[in-house]
RNA sequence: GGGUCUAUAGCUCAGCUGGAUAGAGCAACAGCCUUCUAAGCUGUGGGUCGGAGGUUCGAGUCCUCUUAGGCUCACCA
């Protein structure tokens, strides 16, 4: 499509003395419609001109040339403001949109390039959890956004399936384990002796000596402690793989921890080649301060390794076997500073790559006043968060169902409730910015109006419903002319399809700031104008045929914003709720 | 104490590289279903943008100082 706010700035570029592109980099959008679609301040040529700001834009709307699309060009004070002709571009965008289809908003940009995200990364043998929801949920659609750029991505998921916690679980599963509870429910059965074993240690602290015992064996490779092991990560990834494929999550690498383990020894030859490590109180550590960041230990006192250690193999690993242009981390804020001493330690290594690290963090999940702590037991499991939800949602169908007379049946109306409702979740978890702490509230999971999924989806449905019987009617809308628009342009319509036009730019955005909610702000204002539009122009009931047609292919091209926007959140659509 | 993030309407949050009268949702109040799904729409009230200086033609946005809170600061991950 036509990029309006270029052929702007080169029709600027010719009345001043001012590149174009920056001249373009200036023009912005005004706050008011009244003010047009496009405006350029002229406060900053005053200085070069010696002008006043107003005697300049008043001189430069004299002298512009007319460009086609164009309605007018206005001086208001110190701006220069354009309007653009709202049926053209209406007719223009709805063109567009209906082509691209689920491809609208994506572009080339990251062809021939590679993105790792790592995400989810839940602890073996540990519930998944509301706080598990947040770097599952953000990852997912950060790989879905970057996908839609183009870019390659691999999918990462860095189990936490290494570490002492191991020999205690070894140790409490020895003692007891009880066999049929951990095949009917693996998590809940290791939970229950991993919590057992804290309050028996407490009382023993010969416990804490056998479980390190354990862990011992079980990185000598002895065969007992290797089968339970493998035996608690297969349960316990068959119990979250549950969750994952109703989220609509999938991995292409679940190399944990413990993956990464043997790979170690190689990163402290390389610090010890470059001299980089030293000793300090029996620890060796890296040094930092010369990028103001406190030493990283990589080594500790009894020579056994640390997660900062893993995660610096981790790197090496994947520069050497992906060639990245970005290797994304999704984990929560409280790890930043690990984060800034591993990118830092590999940057020391020589590893060039390591800048292009990224450590995307999030706010912390509370509850109330407290933390979610899994010994506590006071954390909510996110699949009964996704359950409550899709019941609540169950419970708003069936009652429209009784006052609507919609005559969905009971397979349907399970299949739309499990949708919404998960897309309540991940709506939630990607409205805001990443870096605040969410609050959990059941009460504002459970809130189905105004900013949420279930409001979205609702107007996805709407749409179609009209699409639907413009079909039983067999009414053509897909032969589109600028005579069929002649007279479309009303404030809703116009401003409709500049939030549709508007999409990609707002990928973009999400993308480059791994900012997720740029694009769920996008894709509500897209519902939102559209509920307006719906409430104030007739699309169906209409005498003009043109009319009609014209906002038919607006509703469709809506629908298809809407879709291939939640597409990239990890939400699917439903045709009627 | 150091690092870092946050502070905007009663509540939850936007405000993208400084630009025109600071915006949404929820809650409150008042309306709209004999026309396309009322999980919707319309309207009203509600703000000294934590505080103080500064830079600028212009600051919620940039700089300095300051207040409050979260997270974090070596052998857990």
């Amino acid at each position: 499509m036509l990029d309006y706010k270029l052929e702007i700035a080169k029709a600027i570029n010719k009345n001043v003395d001012m590149e174009i592109d920056q001249i373009y980099s200036m023009i912005e959008i005004p706050p008011q419609t009244s003010m047009g679609d496009y405006a350029f301040p002229c406060f900053q040529l005053s200085k070069t001109l010696r002008k006043a700001p107003v005697q300049i834009a008043a001189d430069l709307a004299g002298k512009m040339e007319k460009l086609s699309f164009l309605k007018e060009i206005q001086q208001n004070s110190g701006f220069l403001n354009f309007f653009i002709e709202p049926s053209a571009f209406i007719y223009e965008t709805t063109k567009q949109t209906i082509i691209e289809g689920d491809r609208l908003g994506s572009s080339n940009e990251g062809n021939g390039k590679t993105v790792l995200v790592e995400y989810s990364s839940p602890n073996i043998a540990k519930p998944f959890h509301v706080g598990h929801a947040f770097t599952t949920i953000i990852g997912n659609a950060l790989y879905r956004i970057y996908d839609h750029l183009g870019y390659k991505t691999v999918r990462l998921n860095h189990l936490g399936d290494y570490g002492t916690q191991f020999g205690k679980l070894i140790s409490a599963y020895k003692q007891w384990g009880n066999e049929a509870d951990l095949e009917e429910h693996p998590i809940k059965e290791l939970l229950r002796i991993y919590v057992k074993f804290h309050d028996e240690a407490k009382e023993n602290p010969d416990l804490e000596t056998e479980a390190r015992l354990h862990f011992k064996n079980l990185e000598d490779g002895k065969p007992e402690e290797i089968a339970l092991w493998e035996r608690f990560r297969d349960l316990s990834l068959k119990e979250f793989s549950i969750i994952y494929k109703r989220l609509g999550v999938e991995f292409d690498d679940l190399n944990g921890e413990s993956f990464y383990s043997d790979k170690i020894p190689e990163i402290v030859n390389i610090l010890k080649d470059k001299n980089l490590l030293v000793e300090s109180d029996g620890a060796q550590v890296v040094m930092l301060e010369d990028y103001n960041l406190p030493p990283c230990i990589i080594l500790k006192s009894d020579g056994t390794t640390i997660y900062a250690s893993r995660d610096v193999a981790a790197v090496l690993y994947r520069i050497r076997n992906y060639n990245f242009y970005k290797n994304i981390y999704v984990v929560g804020n409280p790890q930043a500073l690990h984060f800034r001493q591993v990118f830092a330690v590999a940057e020391k290594m020589g590893l060039e790559d390591a800048k292009n690290c990224i450590h995307v963090g999030f706010g912390l999940v509370k509850f109330a006043n407290m933390k979610f702590s899994t010994r506590e037991g006071n954390i909510i499991l996110l699949e009964d968060l996704l359950n409550e939800c899709v019941a609540k949602t169950l419970e708003i169908i069936r009652k429209n169902q009784e006052e609507r007379c919609t005559d969905m049946n009971e397979e349907e109306m399970l299949d739309v409730a499990e949708k919404v409702g998960l897309a309540a979740v991940i709506y939630t978890f990607c409205k805001n910015g990443r870096d605040r702490d969410i609050v959990f509230s059941w009460d504002e999971m459970l809130d189905f109006e105004g900013d949420s999924a279930p409001y979205v989806l609702y107007t996805y449905a709407r749409c179609q419903s009209i699409i639907r019987k413009a079909n039983a009617l067999n009414i053509d809308y897909a032969k589109l002319n600028m005579d069929v628009f002649a007279n479309v342009g009303n404030d809703d319509e116009f401003m409709l399809a500049k939030l549709i036009a508007g999409l990609g730019e707002s990928v973009r955005k999400a993308a480059e700031s791994n900012e997720p909610f740029m694009l769920v702000r996008q894709i509500t204002s897209i519902a939102r104008t559209f509920n307006k539009f719906y409430n104030n122009s007739p699309i169906m009931n209409n005498q003009d045929e043109n009319l009609k047609k014209a906002r038919l292919a607006l509703c469709n091209a809506t629908t298809i914003a809407i879709k291939t926007g939640l597409q990239m959140l990890g939400i699917q659509t439903v045709e009627r709720m």
